[in-house]
DNA sequence: ATTAGCACTCCCTTGTTTTGAGTGCTAACA
DNA sequence: TGTTAGCACTCAAAACAAGGGAGTGCTAAT
């Protein structure tokens, strides 16, 4: 895929180059006299036609119609990602004053990255919280709360707190409870939850097996506390830059954007499919039709992976325009990637 | 405000109804030969016209531009909504199943109510959760999860359960901590948040005083906990429906709407205004200006407030093109409402 | 009081023309 | 052989013109 098409010569690359700048910059079509000027190697309109209509062969532009100036195609975008764009790489780890603000809950921090990412690009943001499935369990605990209720609490690394109602029958002694307590505590301290197996648990019904009607259900709920997964939460900014850019702007594809964003659904799906990709710290880029939300076919979708300790994994994206402005947006996505990596640690909960 | 306008024959009235009815239909101004036909009344389009132009003299109605049919003003569409609209009261108890289905968690039931409620009326729709500053207190406790930390849980009615982390400096003993729970659950035990003030808090920073700044310190964490408020949640859905509406589909106008709703910021101030109003259960319809949200100067909003239990009270509303359906929605509004009402008491928790 | 009739207004649609940016091709050139 | 000037051609978009139509206000007749 990023093997470069030996048919291209160096001049063409060029002249792709200078067209696709051009057209991230202006949104129009950009023509053989415009680039004549624009390109530093001097060459007349006619020349330039000529590689142009080459280029077209070979896929990498076309024209929205007879008598107009070339755009790039979807194989020109990822052309340029992959090669033609420079990545001023050296910039990223000396400048840029942090971007975000401490807070201290891990919600505010994530809406504040979507919302800062979304006011310094221009373009609609996305960002979700973490998943926590390899993540461990630090601290378990049954309290009476009357007759008939028990809340358990669970607290995880990174101090994630589950807790949950669970519903008796029969009155618990303190005695009993106690004594779960104990179990719970000794057996499952430090585990993750992907250890912590329905196997597991029933062995630990087997143990503590005395009243084993109440306790049963009880050591079910915990279990079920524990695995159930949050539903992925969301938070995105800026929806409404879309209709900066008029090709996203008639209603059609700026209604289903929207609700992209609304109906979270979709952008799940994104999310997870980014948390799938192998190459974890390294940010992807999704032209158009590559991208697995299909109601973005005709956006770009840049997103990156960020580790807020021991597993827990987010992420962070961008959509916008296919002309979207590549280069700041995967540097700013980097910057804020290393921030979010970096807060875990440096600012463990204040 | 609900005054009828002596002014105003039986005739213009009619008339009126019959104008707004056809603009709420088409969206198209209607003109007097339009209405000789439409209405009972037999009556000329000459005559017709005549009796218009009094109506728009009294601001009723009005003009896009000479030469076009009229529309109702925002004064006219108050009038119909207090007037002349034909509510269908007796049908609302009996009728309708249940929108609803049962869901476990709060959060599951209210997001479900907002599909259901724009999926029913095409409009885009949001639910407040309701914020619990009357609730009282269940339960409370203090458990040690390691040196440092001690976690915070506090049950309140409804099973809301809050927490947090507390980072202390120094570990405090097993006794102490029972002394605490103690002290907490006894003073606090079935007191509402309100109830809780600082004053008492320092009260109880007294009577517990043995090791007063580690203990100090924890009861203000403890005070900060219940105080918060949550940041009110509320859900939304439906919002690209305004596209199906001209009037609305304009950039600027979308544009201000969808980020009114992806910012929850002005919802938030509509949902206060709505629960601050007097006569609670009502449905509460703004038009036009009348909107505590400015973002919505163009649009008609009806609200409603439920209620889980305990003063827990939470909105619900529609957000819509001033010539909406407003029966259908008041009517839809209502049903809901009740079903809401109803949750809580038959099914206190799943 | 109602209505028929008429002149007038103004938006909207439709068709026509003009403009201009851009292309492809051919022939001349270095 | 690669480059360029020149020219005819295309097509979208802007500008313009004309007609139709829905609607109004007013006047005069019923």
């Amino acid at each position: 895929m990023v093997a470069v098409d030996t048919s291209l010569s160096e001049r063409k690359l060029i002249i792709l180059k200078a067209i696709i700048q051009n057209y991230l910059e202006t949104g129009e079509p950009v023509g053989s006299r415009t680039l004549s000027k624009y390109t530093e190697l001097n060459l007349s309109s006619a020349t330039i036609r000529n590689e142009m209509a080459d280029l077209e062969d070979l896929g990498y532009i076309f024209q929205p119609h007879t008598s107009a100036g070339r755009i790039p195609s979807d194989k020109g975008y990822r052309l340029y990602v992959d090669i033609l764009m420079e990545e001023k790489e050296q910039e990223i780890t000396e400048r840029e004053d942090a971007m975000l603000e401490k807070a201290d809950k891990v919600e505010k921090v994530l809406q504040q990255a979507a919302r800062v990412l979304a006011s310094n690009t221009n373009y609609a943001t996305m960002v979700s919280a973490p998943v926590n499935s390899r993540n461990t369990l630090k601290f378990i605990q049954l309290s009476q709360v009357d007759q008939e209720q028990i809340v358990a609490v669970i607290v995880l690394g990174g101090n994630v707190i589950k807790n949950k109602i669970i519903e008796v029958g029969e009155t618990l002694s303190n005695e009993t409870l106690l004594k779960l307590n104990m179990l719970l505590n000794t057996t499952l301290n430090g585990m993750s939850i992907d250890q912590i197996t329905l196997g597991l648990i029933a062995r630990l019904k087997e143990q503590a097996g005395i009243h084993s009607e109440v306790i049963g259900h009880v050591l079910d709920a915990v279990a079920e506390i524990i695995h159930v997964e949050d539903d992925m939460k969301i938070y995105t900014s800026g929806t409404t830059n879309i209709f900066k850019y008029p090709e996203l702007s008639d209603k059609q594809s700026a209604q289903e954007i929207i609700s992209a964003f609304e109906e979270k659904q979709q952008l799940e799906d994104l999310v997870t499919e980014t948390l799938a990709s192998e190459n974890d710290h390294a940010i992807q880029v999704y032209i158009g039709d590559e991208s697995p939300v299909k109601n973005m076919k005709d956006c770009s979708v840049v997103t990156a992976t960020y580790e807020l300790g021991e597993g827990m994994k987010g992420t962070i994206g961008i959509i916008g325009p296919k002309r979207m402005d590549y280069e700041h947006v995967m540097r700013t996505l980097k910057t804020l990637q290393n921030e979010l990596d970096a807060i875990y640690n440096k600012n463990p909960k204040e």
